[in-house]
DNA sequence: CAGCAATCATTGACTTGTCAACTACTGATA
DNA sequence: TATCAGTAGTTGACAAGTCAATGATTGCTG
């Protein structure tokens, strides 16, 4: 038996399959605002946020990205005026990344189409049943390999 | 209601973080041999292929990636002697990568330590019928997003 | 069978991420 | 309170992908 045609390699390439060809519809962005996922994972954690804002640090986290990653996503985001860098009051050494007006009416927009096309490609394929059965199953998981995520994006 | 706090959203967040995290486990490789995720993905399914080899535009339907990032990543690992390019004796424009033995084995030990991360933080975390059930529902939203992919990795 | 749009792979220019090294600051400890 | 290990963020050098343009080949169509 050759190890790769084991069945949990084929589990988990389904579930890459998946998530790629839903990261792709959700790029497709006809409006062409041009938001990368990681862009926009990161506006709407602050979005949801207290005061809207949170530590460069706490977004390496949860987004799983580098901090040096983090850095550069927010300088382009700042560039354009989404969110703006805010001195931590208690912490000189930390910053946090506040987001603007413009950048909540963009999160808004942006948010309301992602909700079709995952209702669209996801979502909307399954009966209310089988999607909870299906939510609760990728927590179980979530679980076990990234407790430190809250909230989701 | 703010359309970022739609429970859609969530979901399809949830369905990244445990993407993310399994591919962090992954790439983290102890033994070092150092493949990302796409080049094993692609070792891999030339591996199921019969006679090892797949021309390297079903490559770039395969793995959604681009046609010259196949390019380059076909060079890649055709420096590192795992796959060897040969030309198409039908279709003089295009090209197989074809493994070599020493892909052969490579993949096969990969293959063998990835079924064991897969199982710890996946397919082992979830009763049987549960995983099946799982698989089913991924099975449903592939078969709308990706219906090109066939064999999974 | 000549013409031509479509397909396959490659290349150049660019984007976005990583890691390692660095600066600045924090807070526990001797 | 002086030290110093650890933490926050930034930067330089690089890795790996994208898109648009290009060259070669194919196969339908008048």
């Amino acid at each position: 038996m050759n190890a790769y045609e084991d069945p949990r390699i084929t589990a988990f390439g389904l579930l890459t399959e998946v998530h790629n060809g839903l990261m792709i519809r959700l790029s497709q962005d006809p409006a062409g605002r041009g938001l990368s996922a990681p862009e926009f994972s990161v506006l709407i954690r602050l979005a949801r946020s207290p005061g809207q804002k949170l530590r460069l640090s706490d977004l390496a986290t949860q987004t799983s990205l580098s901090t040096s990653g983090v850095t550069r996503l927010v300088d382009r985001l700042e560039t354009r005026n989404l969110i703006v860098r805010e001195p931590c009051p208690t912490d000189r050494r930390s910053a946090f990344a506040v987001l603007t007006p413009g950048g909540v009416t963009l999160v808004n927009e942006l948010a309301a189409e992602n909700v079709k096309i995952i209702d669209r490609w996801f979502t909307g394929l399954l009966d209310p049943e089988q999607l909870e059965t299906f939510l609760g199953t990728l927590r179980v998981i979530r679980d076990e390999v990234h407790p430190g995520a809250t909230a989701g994006a």
